[in-house]
RNA sequence: GCCGAGGUACUCUAACGGUAAGGGACUGGUCUCGAAAACCAGCGGUCGCAAGGCCUUAGGAGUUCAAGUCUCCUCCUCGGCGCCA
């Protein structure tokens, strides 16, 4: 969320990051007019609230002095119900400004290139080859359902279209894949938190998945939210609170939620796309001025895992067009997917500047008094999509698939699938 | 789920129904060679160029000229009991 005073203050700034990310500017005049006669109402209320603050210590005064206030009280009745009528205006002037202000997204940083969509994206930097195969690849759901260790079938007998049984070494594999990432990120510096998935409105409200996102949410009774990235848990870790010592670093494995609206017909087959599936992510909570240098690093500690893994990748940067809600400037690292003979998105690193911090109010103590944090996130990475890479990128003829070095401790030496 | 006790600002803690007092921490200043102590000031939000004003006692509704205080509802925390993997 901006804040209202930024927005009073620049609207030409709002008005041009709303038209780089191709989006109308009619809600954030509507929010302009509001502002003013708001504050029109304030001064007015506040003159009225004056007088009767004024008129109560007679009352009580007189009271004191066993004198007659009958008609300081006759007076308070009319001035009381003028108030009322004020208070109530100013009250849907405020409901209304927050609703628009809940919805204006964040503004792209200066370095987040602008551009109409995701063909704008530039790309920073391509890190390994893709292999050459020797003979015609396969695409990750024939792979594993041919070695019997991802059930679609079952799948879609206990939870419908969208998601995925992993049985036998499908298993052990995501498993692997959990334990090893978190072990990276715990060398890097980042203290591993395993959360709850279930969480309250507020807490949605404050990463910025509600209220504007509402039909990409899992709702469950009693007013929960299922999360769809960890991102949510771990960032209103620190809702309401100062940190007293920045920066904080942390990971966390958990399941993620999506039901993915609007996205029919797209990755159908396979694990690409699911309702549920497992992510392990990078959260950072900074001071301000580090917070672009601290992107960078999280990009870098989230392409280690890939780079380990010996599997080929490229980073790109989102241009205004395509950039996310709450972001001002995010890099997607995308791995290569032999099958599709394309690198597709396994991971997004984000900086939200005080976005979130202002939505979750976190913050932190400064000579000048108190400041929003600058909170961070990126995957580190999603589990389901580095499955499809490790089985895609290391598949052999006979259809069987070598596992990575580095995951061969996790799985007790086993050295390939077949 | 039941019973009880609570919720006041970063923290702790006051306030006959009469308009939120004070301590600690923190920041700045005086003093000092420097530090501590002491003393002074600041230390919730908001409108306003300013003077100044208004709001703020978990959240909401009500009673009242006036609510931290009285009534009702909701939420949360802490005990105890029950149930449960």
């Amino acid at each position: 969320m901006l804040e209202l005073k930024f927005v009073r203050n620049n609207p030409d700034a709002v008005r041009d990051a709303l038209v780089k990310r191709n989006m109308g500017t009619e809600h954030l005049d509507r929010l302009i007019g509001l502002d003013k006669e708001w504050r029109q109402c304030l001064v007015e209320g506040d003159r009225l609230k004056q007088t009767r603050n004024r008129v109560t210590q007679e009352v009580a005064r007189l009271k004191k002095e066993k004198k007659d206030a009958a008609a300081q009280i006759d007076e308070m009745r009319s001035i009381n119900a003028r108030i009322k009528e004020i208070d109530d205006r100013i009250r849907d002037i405020e409901s209304g400004m927050q609703e628009i202000l809940l919805n204006i997204p964040n503004i792209p940083s200066s370095t987040t290139p602008v551009g109409r969509d995701e063909n704008d994206n530039p790309v920073i930097r391509v890190v390994g080859e893709p292999r050459k195969f020797g003979f015609p690849v396969k695409p990750h759901w024939e792979i594993a359902e041919n070695l019997d260790i991802i059930d679609f079938q079952r799948a879609a007998k206990i939870s419908g279209q969208g998601f995925a049984v992993y049985k036998g070494m499908g298993a052990k594999l995501e498993r692997a894949l959990i334990s090893f990432m978190l072990d990276v990120h715990d060398r890097q510096g980042y203290v591993e938190v395993f959360p709850p998935v279930l969480m309250t409105e507020k807490a949605m409200i404050g990463t910025g998945q509600l209220p504007k996102f509402k039909e990409d949410m899992y709702a469950c009774t009693d007013g929960f939210y299922l999360a769809p990235t960890a991102e949510v848990p771990v960032t209103n870790l620190y809702m309401d609170e100062y940190l007293e010592k920045l920066p904080v670093f942390h990971t966390a494995y958990t399941a993620c939620f999506r039901r993915e609206a609007g996205k029919h017909g797209q990755d159908t087959r396979g694990i690409i796309r699911q309702h549920q599936f497992n992510k392990v992510e990078l959260v950072k909570f900074v001071r301000p001025e580090t917070s672009y240098d601290e992107l960078e690093k999280l990009t870098k500690d989230a392409e280690e895992i890939l780079q380990l893994l010996k599997i080929p990748y490229r980073v790109i940067s989102l241009c205004t067009g395509d950039l996310g809600f709450s972001a001002a400037k995010t890099y997607d690292i995308e791995a290569w997917v032999p099958a599709q003979g394309k690198y597709r998105e396994i991971s997004s690193c984000s900086n939200f500047e005080s976005f979130q911090a202002r939505r979750a109010n976190i913050r932190y103590r400064t000579p000048e008094g108190p400041q929003f944090v600058h909170t961070l996130n990126g995957s580190g990475l999603a589990v389901g999509r580095t499955v499809v890479a490790v089985l895609e990128n290391y598949q052999r003829e006979d259809g069987s698939v070598e596992i990575p070095e580095v995951l061969r401790p996790y799985l007790h030496g086993a050295t390939e699938i077949r």
